[in-house]
DNA sequence: GCTAAAGTGGACCGAAATGGTACGGTTTTC
DNA sequence: GAAAACCGTACCATTTCGGTCCACTTTAGC
């Protein structure tokens, strides 16, 4: 099934938990409370969003994390790519060279197009998006569109 | 990286041969040569695409494959699908109940609606499309746009 | 019919990714 | 200086992926 990771799944949730919590730190322990996961597994992933700069940490006694953006200003693109590195589609779309038939292979240039479509799809969907209820048929303000070609 | 497993992408290669030879009947060996795939991987994509209908397989001497519908009419979303089954980003948007934290989760129905864009944006690129250069900036006859909303 | 060509189904294996977990080190507050 | 909390790294069990192989069945043609 094409998917994002687990740790990439919980990273969204993480990051509708500090999104919520405004300007508040939030320490590792209080974030894996509330987002119902293991403090390791929170951690973990929170090092990847600060080494992304979509989350700032303190340390410390009282140190803890807290949202480095607005969260209109944070696309899950983002999130996405802070946990899973670059998106493509077809790994010779991200790495050239490392495919014996790129150079004869008629479909590489279409997967790019494929992986830009895909790659605004989500840019295009903020983290303030994602803290609201999905709404039947809600309409979202601007008409967030992706033109595949 | 968020990609497609090589075997998808070697479907999509394999399917493009076939669309190309129209109502011939190539033999695995045949597609292998012309795909530049090794015969065993080659087989085990074909069986997966015969499964789903997307490729027609003839038993015996003289035997082999044949694309089962014009390339117009098989969507890069239909070899995805075929390949790694349903497309979700997320396990719980597919598979409910595997999920604990389901009941709870605030951004699983936004997930879904994600997923949506990203099926949609797949099946409005067809088989006859991968077989066109990709072209710089050539526009597509009818605008294919995925609304994410 | 017999034989050879060709697809079918299933099993298998090594390598890599995934996910969890643990531990020692460092920073900061009190 | 002690405790709280993050940081980096390493480890390990499990799963998935990619690739291969084999025994079986079907069919064309002699």
């Amino acid at each position: 099934m094409l998917r994002v990771s687990k740790l990439t799944d919980y990273a969204t949730v993480v990051m509708t938990v500090l999104a919520e919590a405004g300007t508040d730190v939030l320490s590792a322990q209080v974030l894996a409370e509330r987002a119902r996961l293991e403090i390791p597994t929170v951690s973990k992933l929170l090092k990847q969003l600060v080494h992304a700069g979509l989350v700032e940490s303190f340390r410390g006694v009282n140190g803890g994390y807290r949202i480095g953006r607005a969260p209109t200003a944070i696309s899950v693109a983002e999130i996405v790519v802070a946990m899973e590195g670059p998106i493509g589609m077809t790994e010779c779309s991200v790495h050239s060279g490392l495919c014996d038939h790129e150079n004869h292979c008629g479909v590489r240039g279409n997967w790019q197009r494929i992986n830009q479509a895909i790659a605004d799809a989500l840019a295009s969907v903020t983290l303030a998006d994602m803290m609201k209820p999905p709404g039947p048929k809600r309409p979202i303000p601007t008409p967030l569109r992706v033109a595949l070609v």
